[in-house]
DNA sequence: AATGAATGAGAATTCATTCAT
DNA sequence: AATGAATGAATTCTCATTCAT
């Protein structure tokens, strides 16, 4: 018991790197599909191929496995995201072509894990770990979208920039949510209308 | 197995519903503090000073008493709270007045039970009959907030009032709410003048 | 706490009689469809018609109640059994309807309570007040049954009548109980006859 | 829920196989000596020395268990036991010897596990699966009962042998069973003759 | 490195029985 | 006498995690 032993593999192997991949994409699917607390360690292993044994090698626990999952590829969607949402805009394109192109990138990241990124949210509530690490990846993405609001510049009709990237960024996200996760009876044209014409108005002089 | 006894007791003297109220009040408290899957049934009768027998004598199991507590309790919140919502617009006072009043309440009824909400957001996910629950409650929102958007006629700009609805309604949940559970570098006031200025730009000619 | 007080109603009026006999009345029934575990006390006071409170003042525990039932409408089918199989033999009938005679009034009787006869045999074997019961009702039911082959006196082949009563009686009774239980593939006439065969070539000169 | 994994553990390893085992011994021990109702899964698992993680990791519940046991081992004394009832009768016995070497074997498998043969009896009565079960043996038992009465061919005085098969199987059960479990005031020996008498008049010329 | 068997604390649930009204 | 609400010990069962091989 000599005070340096590692307790979970740090895998420094091609196969490591590839077990553990194996076991978080196993988990994002089971996560999504059943929740968090409906999913056991024994599914997640059996989905991904490995022994229970191997699962608790690569992870402390399963907060452990939720939390590499949330940020080693959420993380990644949402820069991605970033990247794509600032190609657009320039001065050629409209102001409503660019709001569009916003809400659809949006939107687009969020078909990738919607179930998965509420998940975080209901976990934040109840553990000072997740909800440091839901945190972190928030502020980040209210930099970059605060650094592609300003790119308009004079165009814009509003001062506070950062309040209203905050107010924009939640408006989409919990419209797009609804969206995707219930039958609307109104169709997904109306409302991404509707949410792209509150955001035009609101920004743009 | 065997025939016509009931299950679950529906309480025909006071001194039962008092009981069936006291679970309830105690699971409020506990759910919303602890989450529901950080909550049990043991804990919630101790806190409610019964014991676990009257627990279930009363509850199938603890997702009938969330649904319980969610239905018997949230509905009048959110009734209440429509109603105070209608209470202000008159032509007398201005639409910017309007919509901040409108936030207003929203924000007040949200922190009545502001983690129960999310609650409900997390476990509709995974469950049907919460989804069920969460669906009615929501369609009875949006029935009373077109109808108090409709008490503006003319005033109005946007021509898809339904979808309208829920854009704003959306976007006044999410942005309260992370008010509310984070420690915002931004100041509250700026928030929801950032909002206002929003829907208020949004709605009215 | 004066010594004298008596835990369960001794039922002096018609009325307490009545509920008294609704009660194993309805135990009855349910025992023999689900079985003595399988049925509780809940269960049993509803179908009586009567508050559990009631059930627990007419009988100490389950256990009573099922004693009782035993003890108060077995031994009353037995002892009427007895009584039938005895009216006929005479020196007119031959020995042969006499037997077919026997055997049918054993089945009727075993009709009136066929799994709650098994029960009996079940619980007996857990529980030494059942065995004590089971054994005095067999116990007579045996003497009863040495007089009635008495009966035919010197037409007997058979020297230790004592023997033959109980392995007839019991030849009988498992004959009768796996018609009653089960979709045999033999009918029950065959059975019968096979039955009604050995018996009178065992029994008769 | 969740997908492809195995609720119950197939043992793969020798360990596995050994403690499944270990707990249907120890589940056949205390089920004779204090019948199904009154054993409980963590009695079992701590006679058997395993966790009750274990013992549902091998089994999904008490029931299952006892159909293990019963349809395991019961089945391999049923069959052992018609090997050796055959084994005897041949012309140079007499039918005398024959008929009392059936009893004794009956009897021995008996001894092997009588309270248990009999706690089948009860279940079967309240458990559809349990009943399959019992059927299954039994229809097993029965033809082999038929096939080894066959063997007298022309010295057998019964025409319906099916028929007699299941009228003899039963009374040598109950009679032993009865011998077995109390204590009789009509010694083994008087029994066992007076059975062996009435059968053998029964069968033959 | 990997496997999967084993663990046991703890959660869910039942039900015989008592007690307040 | 009667009611049905309340009790809580006992039981079933799950699952995150550890350990022997």
């Amino acid at each position: 018991m000599g005070g340096t032993v590692l307790k979970t593999r740090i895998p420094q192997q091609k196969r490591g790197i590839k077990t553990r991949n194996r076991i978080i994409a196993a988990a994002r699917i089971l996560f999504s599909r059943d929740g968090y607390h409906g999913t056991n360690a024994k599914e997640i292993a059996a989905k991904a191929g490995v022994s229970v044994g191997s699962f608790y090698a690569y992870f402390k626990d399963k907060k452990e496995l939720f939390m590499a999952l949330t940020h080693g590829h959420m993380k990644q969607e949402i820069l991605s995201m970033l990247d794509r949402i600032k190609e657009l805009p320039s001065e050629k394109v409209g102001k409503k072509e660019t709001v569009r192109h916003m809400i659809q990138v949006i939107a687009d990241t969020h078909d990738q894990s919607p179930e998965l990124y509420r998940e975080i949210e209901a976990l934040k509530y109840s553990d000072a770990d997740i909800l440091a690490l839901h945190d972190e990846i928030n502020a980040y993405f209210n930099e970059q979208f605060i650094s592609f609001l300003e790119m308009f510049e004079d165009r814009l009709r509003i001062t506070d920039v950062r309040a209203a990237a905050r107010v924009i960024a939640g408006s989409v996200e919990e419209t797009i949510h609804s969206l995707r996760l219930f039958d609307s009876p109104i169709s997904e044209k109306r409302m991404i209308d509707a949410l792209a014409d509150m955001i035009h108005r609101y920004l743009f002089k």
